[in-house]
DNA sequence: CACGTCACTGTTTTT
DNA sequence: CAGTGACGTG
């Protein structure tokens, strides 16, 4: 097994995975196999006899673990792969902290903010403390809280540190006052952002060695993924853990360090090997992904940077075309040559629709392509912008739950305190705020003992306020009993959303509508998928919230959908690889961004961004710029971006002219079908109607009593004993799959499958939803 | 206290 | 061109 594994990769590959006896650096390239050693020298553990939860294993995205999970399922099994500690920084120390939440203070249940929730506090506390909120701007000021944390700057220290130098100069010295009360705000609301995952699992790490050890001892192995991204704050923690036995192997390429504005620091990874005096350097340079063409064109657009570590990716794929760079007269006019391109290159190399990526340098740029991709009929999706669990009557739903599983979660509260409006307005949680800061408590402590607060209020709505805590409480009592959906679904029906949401017919709010079904199909599927998992101890509401909390946009794909045109930023499609890349938008004052100081560091930043988006091509990529683009509801002028001049002019074919034009009049409807309302939905995720969709459509009305709460008929309950290993069967989510093994019997039986697309799951048939193919 | 209207302002990237 | 905040009215 071992020598089967270790065959299939090539030497360089072969000689970091068979090196386990030291700290360990690894240098990737581009698409030169980076996650293809992590996923082999992890089943290489596992194979040597490690203990898969001995081993811990931090990506950058959820959807980067659950791959690299499934992967190497595939090569030593799925029991052994689930075992794995494998997630994100920020979900594995989020589950630490949970379990060990009583070390530092916290409660278990505390509430993840997001980012969102962590301005509102800040611009809470700037309002408190009655400042002007143009010197104190709410995000810029939060932006700095947060960069501080990732230095592991707490309150303490930053005030004295140069940090409140810097502020002082800047006209704005009560940043570390704001900072101050902030952390304490957060406490009392038994909370915590996504920077104090990080803050606290360090003070957890570092001031209590029993703990410190305890984890040291499970985790005997660690490996990092993207370390080029990593922050001082993951930096610290990781070096705690392993400082002593060594055994860390980190894997980046520093030249796709691209989020330092969230605190990486790519000097992390060019001194590792300064950290850990016995690291070996491996480097792997070969590029199996993109043409040779491509891979040249990269390589002589980094060269202009300084800091680097120094290679030679090359390919020995076919040479392939040069890189095109098509100029356009405005931004409409580079959605339509991104289009027709689209449709040429399908037409001509029969290819889907979804081997075409559009990379942008900001959110906003997708708009034209949108636009255009609707007139022509092109299925696509968009990921990043605002994703599902943003939207407003998402986050009210969410704010509910969060309240409920931990009444202190401040921002929940008051978001909802008022929603539907209950005649608590804004006078009232002032004074409840006042009065929680004056005797140093939660909103929730005020609103429980209003008396012991001396909370001065009228009667009326005192009563009003009782019967809010009433109605949280008395959900707050079934949170142990039952499970997210039935819970989730009493919550939605009781507290008046379902009312607000369904009571009006004005238009605007069937999407609302949909959404709120959408999110309660999904948490359904939640429920149901642990189930099928063996894991019914894990359906609670508290249990949903901790995955939702770091769930991103990325992480909702819905393979078995039709093929789609995909549109992203750069940042978010690290990592990724499609046949044909449009990058868009090559221009002055988008790409380097005109926030960027133009220092020598912020500009490679820049100039990595532009690397990491051409190496995401396969086969064709292709550049564009605009010369006048709509901006800030003005057409702006602008000129082609520095970086054009940057790659090798004999690796870049300029096209010029302006033949698109002619392509305006490309009709709505076309050979792919007419228009259909489908496309017009950015946001892919209509499926299949849920049992649950149709509880709410049969009754717009809501209604107020109690929901059934059968558990779903599994559709498949006659025909689990005809099952074999073997048959193919269609499951309600996971879509086609392969039975390769059947265990246990009557109530526990159980059925490992490997899914086509899907991976390999173990469902519980007790549960399981899905209908024998063959 | 709720709701509507009006003016303003400011736009990077995200776990 | 949004999305937000301040202000006035019912």
């Amino acid at each position: 097994m071992n020598e089967n594994l270790l065959n299939q990769l090539n030497d360089g590959q072969r000689k970091a995975v068979e090196y386990c006896d030291g700290p360990q650096l690894v240098i990737a390239g581009a698409g030169s196999g980076k996650t293809r050693v992590l996923t082999y020298k992890i089943a290489y553990l596992l194979e040597r006899g490690m203990a898969p939860w001995n081993i811990l294993a931090l990506t950058f995205t959820n959807k980067a673990a659950r791959e690299m999970k499934e992967r190497i399922g595939r090569l030593v099994g799925p029991e052994r792969a689930q075992r794995l500690q494998m997630g994100t920084f920020h979900s594995v120390f989020a589950r630490i902290l949970r379990a060990e939440a009583d070390a530092i203070g916290f409660n278990a249940n505390f509430t993840i903010y997001d980012q969102a929730d962590s301005r509102s506090l800040v611009k809470s506390i700037i309002k408190e403390m009655q400042l002007d909120d143009k010197t104190y701007k709410p995000s810029s000021v939060a932006d700095r809280i947060s960069m501080a944390k990732n230095h592991l700057l707490l309150p303490q220290q930053y005030a004295v540190s140069s940090w409140a130098v810097d502020d002082a100069q800047q006209k704005r010295p009560l940043v570390a006052q704001i900072y101050s009360r902030y952390a304490e705000r957060c406490r009392q609301a038994n909370a915590m952002d996504f920077d104090d995952l990080l803050v606290q699992t360090y003070i957890l790490l570092l001031h209590h060695d029993e703990v410190r050890q305890k984890y040291i001892d499970r985790f005997q192995y660690v490996l990092v993924d993207e370390y080029q991204d990593t922050n001082y704050a993951q930096q610290e923690i990781v070096l705690l853990l392993t400082r002593d036995h060594g055994r860390v192997c980190v894997v980046g390429d520093d030249a796709q360090s691209i989020y330092s504005f969230r605190g990486a620091n790519i000097d992390n990874i060019l001194n590792f090997q300064k950290m850990y005096e016995r690291a070996q350097l491996f480097k792997l340079e070969q590029n199996y992904r993109s043409t040779q063409f491509i891979v040249q064109a990269a390589n002589s657009l980094i060269r202009k940077n300084e800091r680097q570590i120094h290679k030679n990716v090359f390919s020995e794929n076919e040479q392939g075309e040069r890189l095109t760079l098509k100029p356009a007269y405005s931004d409409k006019e580079e959605a339509i040559i991104v289009c027709n391109d689209i449709k040429r290159i399908r037409r001509k190399e029969g290819c889907e629709y979804s081997d075409f990526a559009i990379l942008y340098r900001t959110n906003a740029q997708s708009r034209s392509f949108e636009e255009q991709m609707r007139k022509d009929g092109i299925p696509y999706r968009i990921y990043g912008g605002l994703s599902f669990y943003q939207r407003k009557e998402i986050k009210d739903v969410i704010a509910y739950f969060r309240v409920v599983a931990n009444p202190s979660d401040e921002e929940a509260l008051r978001r909802i305190i008022n929603y539907p409006a209950r005649g608590i307005g804004d006078t009232t949680v002032g004074k409840i705020v006042d009065t929680a800061n004056l005797h140093n408590v939660s909103l929730w402590q005020v609103i429980c003992q209003p008396m012991v607060f001396d909370l001065k209020l009228a009667k009326a709505t005192l009563t009003k306020l009782e019967a809010f805590k009433d109605l949280i409480q008395q959900w707050g009592e079934r949170i142990e009993d039952e499970d997210a959906y039935e819970l989730g679904h009493s919550i939605i029906m009781e507290s008046g959303i379902s009312r607000d949401i369904y009571g009006s017919t004005n238009p605007e709010d069937l999407s609302r509508q949909e959404n709120l079904e959408e999110f309660l199909g999904g948490m359904q599927d939640f429920v149901l998928s642990r189930k099928e998992e063996d894991r019914e101890d894990e359906t609670g509401l508290r249990d949903f919230l901790q995955e939702v909390a770091l769930l991103t946009d990325l992480d909702s794909d819905n393979d078995a959908e039709q093929p789609k045109v995909v549109l992203m930023t750069i940042h978010a499609a690290k990592g990724l690889e499609f046949p044909t890349v449009f990058v868009v938008g090559l221009e002055e004052n988008i790409f380097p961004s005109p926030m960027c100081t133009g220092s020598m560091r912020e500009l490679e930043e820049e100039r990595r961004l532009l690397y990491v988006a051409i190496t995401r091509a396969e086969r064709h990529c292709i550049l564009t710029c605009a010369q006048n683009r709509f901006r800030y509801g003005r057409m702006e002028y602008d000129t082609p971006s520095r970086f054009i001049k940057d790659f090798d002019p004999s690796l870049l074919r300029i096209e010029g002219g302006n033949n698109a034009i002619h392509s305006t009049t490309t009709t709505s409807g076309n050979a792919f079908g007419p228009r259909q309302p489908a496309f017009a939905r950015p946001r892919a995720t209509t499926q299949n109607p849920r049992p649950v969709a149709t509880q709410f459509m049969a009754d717009p009305k809501p209604r107020l009593v109690p929901v059934r709460h059968e558990a779903p008929r599994p559709q498949s309950a006659a025909g689990d004993i005809g099952l074999k290993e073997g048959n193919v069967i269609e499951h309600q989510r996971f879509g086609i799959g392969t039975v390769v093994r059947l265990e246990g019997s009557g109530e526990n039986a159980k059925a490992t499958v490997d899914f086509k697309n899907a991976g390999t799951k173990q469902l519980l048939l007790k549960f399981a939803k899905y209908t024998i193919v063959r």
